[in-house]
DNA sequence: TCTTTATCGGCTTAATTATACCTATTATAC
DNA sequence: GTATAATAGGTATAATTAAGCCGATAAAGA
């Protein structure tokens, strides 16, 4: 991150490789080892090496770790609820998207 | 949440849910609707959906929709870095999982 | 009513990831 | 030096996801 506190990657790589190594850290923050974890999150040693090595995973693995690491809390602060309203800020659209029922099939 | 403001869904088809709720509250939030905000991400509006439905997704097309998004921050406070000494915690642990090196292959 | 827009879900094929197993490397313990 | 523990990375197969299509549904506007 930059001095401001941003976050500067840009690649989807180097996502990854960021999330990754975060998800290290907190892991050995916790004093866990791979094995221990991915068994606690119902994962394989190999998915979560790929996880921390940023070399590609699925959300319900990085869920599950981040479960496992007693992370789920981040997920709040990633994603808040967005309270904001919608209407508020939005000068180009002139309809507003609707929510949607179900769908009948 | 919990009155208390914890996450207290369990199963990680649960949480995929949430994660894809809040990711399309805070699509509305921007005044984005699925295609223009696909086609930022790079990714396919079906992709993007089945995201939001949380029917399964990889970390990528999450982090690509992140940054579609402008909320990459929350990376930061979802896997903060962690200062926290490993050593200032382990009770039941004797030696430090120490860093490793490069493997050469 | 008819049209347009946004979303949904099914389908097929290609690409990616998970799993299980294996060997190698590194650091620590003995 | 040897043994052990933790991690890395390769491979083959199975499972999952992505992409690109398609038609359907619901809401809003003309």
């Amino acid at each position: 991150m930059t001095d401001t506190g941003e976050v500067y990657l840009r690649t989807p790589l180097e996502l990854q490789a960021l999330l990754g190594a975060r998800l290290r850290s907190l892991r050995r923050a916790r004093g866990l080892d791979q094995r221990a974890t991915a068994e606690r999150a119902g994962v394989s040693e190999k998915a979560l090496r790929n996880l921390e090595g940023g070399h590609g995973s699925t959300v319900e693995t990085l869920l599950r770790t981040l479960k496992a690491l007693d992370a789920l809390d981040g997920i709040e602060m990633l994603v808040p609820e967005a309270t904001v309203n919608p209407l508020a800020l939005l000068p180009r659209r002139v309809r507003r998207p609707r929510e949607r029922n179900e769908a009948k099939p």
